[in-house]
DNA sequence: AGCACGCCGACT
DNA sequence: GTCGGCGTGCTC
């Protein structure tokens, strides 16, 4: 009997593992390639993983099925960015197939054929061409589209056209007199690659710049360097001047920022020095779109790609670097189903590609410092802001004395009013929007709590609703107490909602803008308040940490922090970490080249001395601090953390899974277990949570007890009574 | 996950 | 007598 090669299938199920199928007549499909499966009494589409020899299988043979198809002959995932998948899915101990459901683009996880499908353009006609827009002068919006048409000779898709105003009437009566149509767009002609990318020449280098920018462009292998440069000191001219040396060698660059760094004024910066093809993948793309970016950047026609978290999964076709901008922020951590750190991730990636790879920041998380300290990633160190500017003064406001009542402080109040007088802008900072964090009744004990979470209901005034931050439950204020009827409501606590009143009574003739998630929630809205800040002039800027991170503000002059110490007090190990990089992202938006900037921190502890650390603005120092305390509590980037969260809608069976999980891990396994114990916030949208933290000195010794730990929670009764998931190093612990 | 099978309570 | 609740077993 002919023996068959086995075709080895990734299959988008939440399972540890691949499945065999029996090869479909033809030739051997190659892996990378997808395929059509059938699977239980399901059709899927899975991707073959391998090809193994016959009789090779763990599986009883004659149960093995045939392939239904193979979608592709070619891979629609190239051998590097599977060796990133498959040493990802082994590392975060999650199912392959689902990790690379995260890697493809929407219409790929189908059947869609894994090409750019030319959009259908407008475009003028050879007759169009030759029209004299003078004739229509009474029909001034076919007269509009035809000029605009002419100035696209490529033509232009519905996105385009609406951005440029243009609507389909005047279309379709100038497709019936006969010139213009609608055809499907033709692809872009290589560019080429060795042609001249600079649009506009380099800015003059600093010493410090020069240096890093010849180390990273010295590189001709993997090479991941730490580019530490505070805030104004030049980072994104190194970006720019090792882009270029990538580009005109030929080669592709992905630049990774945060989800909130993603701006039109990151975007143009790049479009204005460079003349090459620039791809972004934001949010916005239409998965037709995303497929197209997909595309590009595969065939090397996008020469910059500029993404966030999932961009690290862009196949290029001819690789340089890699730059991850702000590489410290969280959100490159993906906080749900495929938990992967995008910026690990990118230093794996250009470990596989053999090419650099950049960790740009002015706050480098402490597992990044540590890497550069043992000398697995080049340090480049940019310490002088350019030209004349000094560094932000950083100041610490005792508010301790301070009423309930009374958000800002009368200095806090003070320099903001010195400051508008001088006609400048000034920015009052609180990481909580809402009226007032919650309301209570005083004559019994009623809180507006939720009903579903163990937190409190946020007061949104200006609405006239609770809200819940966690579940976005809503329900409309009450006008007398719930609980006793009685009327005196009051609120406690400030939220950004509550400084624009407060501020607007004080400063009555300032322009104040405030940012928050509820003011930005229209598209464009963000960019409109911008625009209104950057036309200058005095002006009051309140807001949340949106206001903190990718902006840029040149008449800025002071930052009054509120609640910046809460991070301090958090039960979270990270908390003093990370609220030192907001702190700092906050102060490096004061200030520029000739006016040095201010932060006024309020503070109920002036003593904390790791607050006044930092408020010598000299952010490594303050590192070095917490780093010795986690080396000495052995935590990371000294120890290594797993978490296991479960969640029910009892409180018990989630803690009783991870306990009765955890006690199959073996005595002697060099694990410190912390737990299981109910989760910080323990009910959550109805659901009870507990958590399961794994602390261990040495990854090896983390990752050796993983997979058995898996098992017993899939294989434990409870666990489809629960939700749960792994979390391999977790950034968040609440 | 998703889907089938299977075994107990309230309906035409 | 059946419809359907969700416990549990399995997917090459």
């Amino acid at each position: 009997m002919a023996q068959h090669n086995l075709i080895r299938v990734a299959v988008p199920v939440p399972l540890r593992q691949l499945f065999d199928y029996l090869p479909v007549a033809g030739p051997l499909p190659e892996p990378g390639c997808r395929c059509e499966i059938d699977f239980g009494n399901r059709r899927l589409t899975g991707m073959v993983w391998e090809v193994v020899p016959p009789g090779d299988s763990d599986h009883d043979p004659r149960k093995l099925r045939p392939l239904r198809q193979v979608i592709d002959d070619q891979p629609v995932l190239d051998s590097d960015l599977r060796e990133l998948c498959q040493r990802a899915a082994q590392y975060y101990q999650h199912p392959i197939g689902e990790v690379l459901q995260t890697a493809l683009p929407v219409l790929l996880r189908q059947n869609a054929p894994a090409e750019r499908q030319g959009e259908l353009v407008w475009r003028l006609t050879a007759r169009g061409r030759f029209a004299d827009p003078a004739q229509l002068a009474r029909a001034p919006r076919q007269q509009q589209a035809l000029v605009t048409l002419a100035e696209h000779p490529r033509g232009l898709s519905r996105p385009m056209l609406t951005s440029l105003g243009l609507t389909s009437p005047p279309l379709r009566a100038l497709e019936k007199k006969g010139w213009a149509e609608l055809v499907q767009e033709q692809p872009a002609e290589l560019t080429d690659r060795t042609a001249n990318p600079l649009a506009e020449p380099h800015l003059a280098a600093t010493p410090e710049q020069d240096a890093a920018i010849r180390a990273i462009n010295a590189s001709q292998h993997f090479a991941p360097f730490l580019l530490d440069g505070v805030t104004g000191s030049g980072k994104t001219e190194v970006y720019l001047q090792a882009m270029a040396h990538q580009l005109t060698a030929g080669r592709q660059v992905l630049v990774l920022v945060p989800e909130i760094g993603l701006t039109p004024q990151t975007i143009r910066r790049f479009r204005t020095r460079f003349s090459v093809p620039v791809t972004v993948l934001h949010s916005g793309l239409s998965d037709r779109e995303r497929l197209k970016a997909w595309c590009d950047a595969r065939d090397g026609q996008a020469r910059i790609v500029l993404g966030t978290r999932s961009a690290i999964f862009t196949p290029l076709r001819h690789p340089g670097l890699i730059i991850v901008d702000e590489a410290h922020d969280n959100s490159f951590k993906q906080q749900d189903g495929f938990r992967y750190s995008a910026r690990d991730l990118a230093v794996w990636r250009a470990q596989l590609l053999d090419i650099p790879v950049v960790l740009g920041t002015a706050t480098p998380a402490l597992e990044t410092l540590q890497q550069a300290e043992s000398g697995r990633y080049r340090a480049l160190r940019l310490t002088h802001r350019a030209g004349e500017a000094k560094p932000p003064v950083i100041q610490l406001e005792d508010c301790r004395g301070l009423p309930a009542d009374t958000p800002l402080s009368a200095r806090s109040l003070d320099a903001l009013g010195t400051t508008l007088k001088a006609n400048r802008q000034a920015l009052v900072f609180i990481n909580r929007r809402g009226y007032a964090p919650m309301l209570l009744c005083q004559d019994c004990d009623w809180q507006s709590e939720c009903d579903r979470c163990d937190a409190h209901m946020t007061w949104h005034r200006a609405v006239r609703e609770l809200r819940c931050h966690h579940c976005d439950h809503r329900r409309p204020v009450p006008a007398r107490c719930p609980q006793c009827g009685s009327q005196h409501l009051r609120d406690m606590g400030a939220g950004t909602e509550k400084l624009e009143s407060l501020l607007r009574k004080q400063f009555p003739d300032t322009r104040l803008i405030r940012i928050d998630r509820d003011t930005t929630r229209r598209k464009g809205s963000l960019d409109a308040s911008l625009e209104e800040i950057q036309r200058g002039g005095a002006a009051l800027l309140v807001g949340t940490q949106m206001l903190a991170k990718g902006h840029h503000f040149s008449e800025l002059d002071l930052a009054v922090m509120l609640d910046a110490d809460a991070g301090f007090m958090s039960a979270d190990f990270r908390g003093p970490e990370q609220a030192a990089q907001l702190i700092l992202q906050v102060a490096g938006r004061t200030g520029r080249e000739d006016r040095t900037g201010r932060l006024l921190i309020q503070t109920r502890q002036p003593d904390n001395p790791l607050l006044q650390l930092l408020c010598q603005g000299n952010y490594h120092r303050f590192a070095e601090q917490l780093l010795s305390e986690r080396r000495q509590t052995g935590l990371p980037p000294f120890g290594f953390l797993a978490l296991v969260r479960a969640e029910s809608l009892q409180p018990q069976p989630a803690l009783t899974l991870l306990q009765e999980a955890s006690e199959t891990l073996p005595l002697d396994s060099g694990l410190q277990l912390l737990g299981p114990i109910p989760a910080p916030m323990e009910r959550r949208q109805g659901r009870y949570r507990s958590q399961l933290l794994l602390l261990a000195p040495t990854r090896g010794i983390l990752h050796r007890h993983l997979p058995a730990l898996l098992d017993a929670l899939y294989a434990h009764p409870l666990s489809r009574k629960c939700r749960w998931h792994l979390d391999v190093d977790p950034t968040d612990l609440l």
